[in-house]
Parts: structure tokens; sequence; C-alpha cells
DNA sequence: TGGATAAATCTAACCTTTAGAAAAACGGTT
DNA sequence: AACCGTTTTTCTAAAGGTTAGATTTATCCA
């Protein structure tokens, strides 16, 4: 596939989706607020404004008097647009989460997933269930809703081996799904899910490159280059989880031997302790978030369980490691964490693994690149996938025409 | 540093590049030719074309009568609107090599360089003298010489520790070089250089993602994403060759352990014959290149050495593993491999390397990638870094306005 | 009622692109 | 020698985009 040319049209299409991810950052604007934070001139501002307004997505909330002087009207999201679904399919759980249009959280609703059931109806069945769940608990009609986003932990292993996410092999599923859904929908992986909810809601538009790093069950990266999500080929761009940490190392959910994933996922950091303390009590939890969270736990001052603490350092280790990897290849100005096991011990890890990663990168790589747990509220995940479903409504309504290569 | 605005002078220097480089890659065509190539209308190509003959860059060859109807005009590159030069200072060796604004190449002169001496001096001084020989030995005029291109090992140790390709941080001795030479000069790594080269001469364009890989002393990647150049934060983009094959394997000379270089470096591919055969005689050869070439002789038919097969299978498994790693994370469509070691072995190694690709690439990544030996001609590291310095020249001249970000 | 002032809008200029009409250049025919 | 058909190249008009700067609008205050 070649690279696709741009014309001028994209460039209003781009200035649209600044003045609203603006004005999503801050809630609310004035035009003159946003010339400044956008960069536009007060023209473009007004002319995307009016678009936007036309579109009923914005609304002028309130005039604010100042002193003196024509007093600004204030600008915001129209949250009563409709209702935006993200889906958060997971390997141990799925949650469904309403937003309104201004993407701020409605309801939501969890359903428990069985982990090593793989049966198609059976998750299909899992994910109308949450849905319906999360619209009821919200109080939404269905008519209401302007698009449903689910974000499928594609990529690897089950569901037949085939993959949910290449634009070109479709997970066969997909026409049921909708047919039970019967509502606009998008479906993607987590990757780039959260990659977009940097996007929106973090620091992706902050820098000219950054990576955000998903650490729960499965491991993987959203890497986000001139405010575009590499997705690649076949949408397989982030499977970091999935590159090598150790040649013919442990063994890896996915049939390979050695993964990232194997050594800083939530199961690989339980075989570290395993490792480390064959004995201890943690090491036989059976459920993930159980054992990531009674880390955490156990680390709590006055007496940080000391297995607990070797276990981290070692788990630092591999992570800085691996963060280096992808420094050396993609070298991005800041990268964040995200991701529960990241929410749980972040705070215990990153100064660890920062440092790490500085010893561990080539040269200069590492010099003025930022480690932080993610900014950005909330489940990444939902919010990503939701924004994804947002972003592809703006473009089915015309006022975005941007390619948007999502997945289905 | 947040992301930059495009404005619509952006296109109109992204088209002059489209027809400078259809020109390049056809030698000759008609105004005609280039709509049907670049896909731009008659009257953009008609303007673009005339702005580069008005800047000396394009002339109009010859009216080739056709059977009936007006004739072509066919247009070239101007060769003849001066000279640039490439330098590729390697390891081993600094060779400059010398073009025509067509970006044929002229004449070539090599000097050894000694391995082990860093000293910047010494390194000016061959550089100057490479320079000075190629220019002679072409028999053209300084002032001929629209700029030079010179592409230094950054990234990695020596050169008192300062990467020369830093933007920001600059080495300490280039304005010692640009003194010496004074001359146009612009300084970049060889990853950015290939990559260059792969943009205009080789599969960069042709795909929305491709990478071309560097094999010789060092190892790299040069990664092309919708026809650009990803360099990141601080211009190390693409260090993949100290990105981890094998966590606390073998020792590399950049002072990690178990980087692919190690592995598949020069070096590495003679340490791993070494460990086969302890006692071969290659094992003991002190030059690289000669190594290499001795290595590729020895598989001939009718009698390949067998401890040379194993080397090379077990190279390939190495290769085909760190491959698979760069396709997880960028999951390019296309891979190349360039560099004197690719060019030599590169036959012998590319099928056992796609079979481990494919094999160790999580899900589909791998499916539609092509992995080939590059087909750009001649040095690609000098056709780059001279490709780089004539795009300089056209941003000096004012046809192109996309800020392209070189180093120095 | 009439300033002073700040926000929002309008205007004109300039940039790009494309589709399609018009012009140019030539061989062959009358 | 004049004309015609054909093909390539150039020109023209329309549509979109952007910006800087002038103009209008809306309010408070004297």
């Amino acid at each position: 596939m070649a690279v696709t040319r741009r014309t001028s049209r994209d460039i209003r299409s781009e200035s649209r989706l600044d003045v609203l991810h603006a004005l999503l950052l801050a809630g609310e604007a004035s035009r003159g607020d946003l010339v400044g934070v956008t960069g536009l001139s007060n023209a473009t501002v007004a002319t995307v404004v009016s678009d936007l307004i036309e579109g009923g997505l914005v609304i002028e909330a309130r005039r604010t008097g100042g002193r003196v002087g024509r007093p600004t009207t204030s600008l915001r999201l129209n949250g009563n647009r409709g209702r935006i679904v993200g889906v958060d399919v997971a390997e141990t759980y799925i949650r469904a989460t309403v937003f309104d249009a201004a993407l701020d959280e409605l309801a939501s609703a969890e359903v428990a997933a069985d982990e090593h059931d793989d049966d198609a109806d059976y998750v299909v069945d899992r994910i109308v269930s949450a849905l319906d769940a999360a619209i009821g608990q919200a109080g939404v009609a269905r008519a209401d809703v302007l698009g449903v986003g689910i974000s499928l932990p594609g990529g690897m292993a089950g569901w037949g081996g085939v993959s949910a996410v290449v634009p070109d092999a479709t997970w066969p599923h997909v026409d049921r799904l909708r047919e039970r859904i019967d509502l606009p929908i998008v479906i993607d992986n987590p990757l780039k899910a959260i990659a977009t909810a940097e996007l929106w809601f973090g620091e992706g538009r902050r820098h000219a490159s950054m990576i955000t790093i998903n650490l729960g069950t499965g491991v993987g990266a959203g890497i986000v280059l001139e405010g575009t999500i590499l997705r690649g080929a076949t949408n397989f761009a982030g499977e970091w989880g999935h590159s090598l940490l150790a040649l013919d190392g442990r063994q890896c959910r996915c049939g390979r031997k050695g993964c990232v994933e194997a050594y800083v996922g939530a199961s690989g950091i339980q075989q570290t302790l395993a490792g480390i303390a064959p004995a201890h009590p943690l090491a036989a939890e059976t459920t993930q978030r159980e054992f990531i969270g009674a880390l955490a736990a156990a680390l709590e001052p006055p007496s940080p369980d000391p297995a607990v603490s070797e276990t981290m350092d070692l788990t630092a280790r591999y992570l800085g490691s691996a963060i280096a990897d992808l420094v050396a290849i993609v070298n991005p100005e800041m990268i964040t964490l995200t991701g529960w096991t990241a929410w749980a011990l972040g705070g215990h890890l990153v100064p660890a693994v920062r440092r790490r990663v500085i010893e561990e990168s080539p040269g200069d790589a590492a010099a003025g690149l930022a480690i932080e747990v993610s900014t950005v509220r909330g489940n990444s995940v939902a919010t990503g996938i939701a924004t994804i479903a947002l972003e592809r409504f703006l473009s089915d309504v015309g006022l975005v025409t941007t390619r948007l290569p999502t997945a289905l």
C-alpha cells in the first residue's frame, strides 16, 4: 500500500479535531481561548466552531461578562448530543462503560469472564450482557447511542487462532456481534485504545512521540508518533509484550519463549515471586488482580515483605530492560504506564524502572525521556475505545474526513 | 515538543519532492507520465515542473515525436546543476563518493581507518582527505559542490562519549570539520542515510511502512513510516542493534549485555563460529570484511564448510528472532537488508530468516511481510547521506519548505 | 446618551488543488 | 501549400484552505 496523498480538506479535518480536543481538555473555553490553544487563526476557529455547533457537537454555554467590553461566550462540548459506549474485553472480565458525547463517564457494568473459555458464543453473550447492563444502568435510550467501541485483546492466541483486529482477516464472529447489538460498532485492540486515550486525555499531543505501556494480564505498547497512532501493516504494531527479553527464556502463553510478557505480565510477576520464595503464600494466589493488589499491600510500611520487595526490584529490572529496547528502536520523548498492574504498583516501580532505562538505553537516547504513570482518567482502555467510537461517529457525520483506519 | 501544524505550503513542498522523486526513478519522463506516476493533476505537475526548471534542477531533455500529435517533451534531472558528495564514515574505512545532481555516481575514494583510533583530529583528517581525493578524482571544481553529507556512526561509544547525531548535543568537533571543509555540510547517522536511500531509490515510497536493516560491523534499522523517516526524540530511533536479544547474554561493545549486535554484527558472527568450531581458521581472521567475504566463499558448492553452514543457521535464527521483535513493535509491510554483511551473505540468510520471522512474530503480524536484500544501488549509506545533502540543498534554495530535521 | 474596551465576525488576499477548456505542435492527407 | 486529426501541454475557473487586519457587536461606565 502506497502512501496516501494529503489534500487541503485534511487540514480542515485536523483543525476540527484540534478544536474538539482543546474543548474536551478545557471543559469550557471561548473562541479566543481556542485561538491561543490551537494556534489557529481566529477566522479559522470561528468557522470550525460554527461547523461544530451546526453538527450539534458544541454548544454556546454562557456569556461571561468581564469588567468591560463584549462578554465572552464560552463554548463546551454538547454532552447531550448522544451516548457512546466503550467495552473493554479483557482476559478476566468484560466491562462496558457509558459516556456522554463529551466523554464524561455516566455508568458502567462489569461481568466476569472465564479466563479459559474461548468459545465465541460465550464471549459474544458476555459482551452483549455487559453492554445491556451498562445502558440500562445509565438509563439511556438505545436510540441515543451514537456508537459502541469494543476492545478485543486480539493478536495472541485463542479465539480460534484468528485475530479480531486484522483489518483484512475478520474475526469470523463479528457479524454475529453486530447483529446482536444492532448499533454502530467499532472493534479495535486495547493497545490502539490506550494510545487514543493518551491522544485525547493524556500526553499524546504534547509530545512529538510517546509510548503508553499497558501492564495487566497481557502487556503491550501503544505508540503515538506526531499525533498519530502507529498501527502497522496489520494493526499489530505495539505487540511489544511478545518481543524477546531473553532468548529461549520463560515460556510465554503465546507459544514463544522469553517474551517480555512472560516476565512483566501479571502471571510473569507471580512466577518471579515464586522463583524468589517458592513457599510464599502469594505465589499460590489464583486470581491475578487479587495477586497484584496483595503485592501492593505487602509493600506498605512499616514492614514491607522482603520477598515482595525483591520481586519488585527484579520486575523493575525486567521492565526497564524491555523499555530500553523500545527506547532504542522508537526513541520517544515520553513513556506512560497504564493498566491495572501499573495503577497498583506504578508508584513502586517507576523510580527503579527509570534508572534502569537510562542505564540500558543506547547513548543519550533516554536523556530527556520522561517515564510516568499515565494521567488518563479511569480505565484507559474503555475511555480509549469509546473515543475511537466517537471519532468514527465524527467521520460518519462528515465532520472529520481523515481516514480513520480502525479495524472493523 | 508539540506536533507541528501543516499548512498548504507543505503540500506544494511535498508535490515538488514527489515530482523530483518520480523523475529520479524514471530517469526521463514527460509531464503526462508524471501525472500518472504521482497522482497529481496535470495543472499541478505543470506548475511544479516550471518551478523546478526555474530552479535549474530539471531540464527539458528532448522532444520525442510520436506517430502523430504534439510531440512529448521529456524532462530529466539536470545532473549538471552541481555535485553532491556523500561520505560514509564506517568503523573500518572512510569512503567519499561524488554524485552529480541527478545522484548518478561519478567517482569515489576510500581511505582505511583504524578501528581503534577514536581521536577526533585523526578522524577529521581522514574525512577531509577522503573528500579531497574523491573530488579530485571526479575532476570537480569545489565551487560546483552543492553540499556534502557525512554519515557518522553516532549513538554508540567512542568519540569522547558524545554522540554526533543528537541535534542538541553537538559533536564538539563539528566546527573544526566545517572549517576544514568549507562547503555546505550535513551530518547524520547511517541509519537515517539508509532509510533515505530506501525512500528515494528503494522500497520506501511503495509501502506505507518499511524497515531497512543495516548489517556490518554495527547493526541498526532505518524505519520509514508513511514516507517519513522515524528519527525519534534525539535522532536515536532505529538503534535496534542495541536492543536485547538475550538478557545477560554476550557482552556488546556498547557496554550492555545481550544486544542484537553482539550476535549478528560481523564480530558477533565470528564469535558464533568460534563457539561452534573454536579451532576453525576463520575464527582467527582479524579483518572483519575479509572474514565475512571468506564465510560467503566457504558456503559455495560443491563442498560447503559444515561449521560455516551451522554458523549461518544459527545467525539466521538470531537475526530472525531479532527481526521478529521489530515486527512485533513496528509491524512493517516490508523489510530490506543492506550493509556489506547483507550483500555478501544475504542470499544465504534470507530464506532461513524469513521462516524464523514468520514463526516468531506474534499472530499474523508477519503474514504479508516481505523480506529481501535491498535493491538500492551501490553503497546505500553513501547514496543516502548524499541524498540528505541534496534535500538540504533543495531546502536552502526554497524549493522544499518541509522542515528536514537533520542533525547539524 | 456617548465613550472605552474586548470579543467575535467579516473582508480581502493568497495559497493549494482539480477538472475541463483551450492552445500548441506535429504528421499525414488533400 | 493548406487543412485536419491527434496528442501533449498550458490556461482558466471553481472550490477549499489559511491568515492578517479592519469592522462590527455587545457590554460597562461616565
